[in-house]
DNA sequence: CTGAAAGCGCTTACAG
DNA sequence: CTGAAAGCGCTTACAG
């Protein structure tokens, strides 16, 4: 059965206007203004050109419209390898929110060195602005901001702190630190051990300048006041790390009176061993963790907690981000900080009394 | 200071390549040779444009690109607003291996019928295919199916089976009940309490039909061998939920010798109600979960639970999806099932016999 | 409402 | 290596 003409408008897949007007049988003028609800147009004309579209799913074509001076309403996101569930959190809710603000986001997870390529990427792709969410390698990420600034082209990082020039919004991890050894120091806690502070990334130094500060007010320093046995086992699991470190800490002749835990899994842990050591938390041990994950709710006990406020830091981000769109660069860098929530749950509580409830079971 | 003369080349943010041209002093057309690396250039003229590029910044729009007919290697991923742990999972994996092999993700969180804007925008965005996670009404998104392959479009459903003609790649929750139950049938279990699987969602369906075929192994029926009691509770915090449904197992004359939920935060919330009840999980009764959540090895037992091995899934993803790429559209859709793994902890082990242990604390 | 034309930023023959 | 030209898919005055 040979066919001589070329198929009719019936199944071919329109790309582009000029086709897309032939089929209505419109001006690809008329068309476009359709299209971009300009005045002036028979409402015939419109209805034919809507069902049209309804028929075909014609859609113009986006990179020609940013080459006619559309903007592409794009951000790009670029986000650290690391994924924790606070990480993916906030991603999720930066899409989100620019997307009711009829933004399209276009992420990337990027490894260490691989920055550069991923923001020449979005640079191509002519977004409005990059956020960057997660702690990169300190000169690698100033190296881009440096580079955006030179472009013009807005940025904002989320979560990582200390970039010269960088607009920034942070969890305010010293404040948080104060905030639980205020109320540790309260309970009458004057013995920490703390779990997953050896590092000297800047969140933690800063969370060690909060635990000082707090001490500080009580007349305690950190040496005198915590202990730390992370150099005891290798950091693989967080789960098992805090359980290892805990267990540590539970043969030592003086277990500390309060277990501080760099975040939730690792806290977690240490509630493990502590139960296996039929000690009783907070009875005997105070755990506290950081983050505030789901699971905190569903441990025996209920674990304290710092609350990152997922949702507060979205929106800095946006009021931030956003407002940098489409004006003049600013000369100073926009730093916000975002205090966390004290979530104070059952794993922790008043020190025990030395000459009142027993430290170890009998 | 009265400035005459446009500023020279030194700070202006470079944005084309005719202008690129004029501040590395060679031809538009030389630039875009060297830019792609064509043949039949003195490595001189390479160098110079190449430390340009350092010095600017310079990238080429990726819009004109694409409209002198450079393929967009962009690839659109929706994700349904429910974003549970085993989804995010799966986002991030598919745009890692996607990133590998130099695709961009456009990715946007769907609402209940925001379907069609979204792939309407990554249609305009033209992606070599569109990629749908998670499961979203039927009959929307068997419609966006229908208009991508009048369009052409590559398309896979990752979660969601059964939505007509579509590409999908899916967990085969069937055979993931079938492995747990035909593993606690032949630990001599032969009571079930199932806890969240009321519900008319195909997904809950396929496990019900799974339970109900390693059920009819041993000569039993869902009717005579399981019960649910999610009707007394609403389902609001899953783990919650787990605990209260399960405590309402635990009040009954008859508690079976295993729950069964439909996912780990249930499962942690009944394993939570049996220690408040005093019982011993697996001694009293077995608790099972579903996902294979970090969490399953943070609890206290550690929690019985199936993989939905989220790897395997990614992988076959990617060679569903790239493949279709550049090739006429498949007649027939492909459709690949994922079997899960099931993960034997010490939550569950054998039934408790009525003349043998006690079933409940003295 | 139509049609011809210019131009957005690129690449790619083509003729020097 | 250069330069002029065409064309990708659009929008937007401009003249009918």
């Amino acid at each position: 059965m040979p066919v001589s003409k070329p198929a009719a408008p019936a199944r071919a897949v329109i790309r582009s206007t000029a086709e897309f007007a032939r089929y209505v049988g419109l001006a690809r003028t008329t068309v476009s203004r359709v299209l971009n609800g300009k005045p002036g147009l028979k409402p015939k004309t419109i209805a034919k050109v809507q069902r049209a579209i309804e028929e075909t799913g014609f859609t113009p074509n986006a990179y020609a419209l940013h080459l006619k001076g559309k903007r592409t309403a794009t951000i790009g996101i670029c986000i650290e390898n690391l994924l924790t569930p606070p990480a993916l959190l906030k991603l999720a809710g930066l899409q989100q929110k620019l997307r009711e603000r009829n933004y399209a986001s276009l992420i990337e997870v990027v490894e260490p060195g691989g920055s550069r390529r991923t923001v020449r990427h979005f640079l191509s792709m002519r977004v409005d602005a990059i956020a960057f969410i997660g702690h990169f390698v300190e000169e690698e990420i100033a190296q881009r901001i440096h580079e955006l600034r030179t472009h013009e082209t807005p940025h904002l990082i989320i979560d990582q702190v200390g970039v010269p020039g960088a607009n920034a919004v942070a969890l305010d991890r010293a404040d948080g630190m104060r905030q639980l050894f205020a109320y540790l120091l309260a309970q009458r806690h004057r013995s920490f051990g703390l779990i997953g502070f050896t590092s000297m990334a800047r969140s933690v130094r800063d969370r060690l300048a909060g635990i000082t500060s707090a001490l500080a007010a009580e007349n305690l320093t950190l040496p005198e006041a915590t202990r730390s046995l992370d150099h005891l086992h290798a950091r693989e699991n967080d789960f098992e790390f805090g359980r290892a470190v805990a267990r540590s800490f539970i043969e030592t002749s003086s277990l500390p009176t309060a277990l501080v835990a760099l975040n939730d899994e690792i806290a977690i842990g240490a509630l493990q061993a502590c139960r296996e050591a039929k000690l009783e938390v907070p009875r005997d041990v105070s755990v506290a963790g950081f983050n505030n994950q789901d699971v905190c709710l569903m441990t025996t006990p209920q674990l304290t907690s710092l609350d990152q406020q997922v949702p507060n830091t979205v929106d800095a981000a946006i009021n931030l981000l956003l407002p940098q769109i489409g004006r003049p660069l600013r000369a100073r860098p926009l730093v916000q900080t975002i205090s966390p929530l004290l979530v104070i749950r059952e794993s922790t509580g008043p020190a025990p009394t030395l000459n009142g409830r027993p430290r170890r079971p009998a």
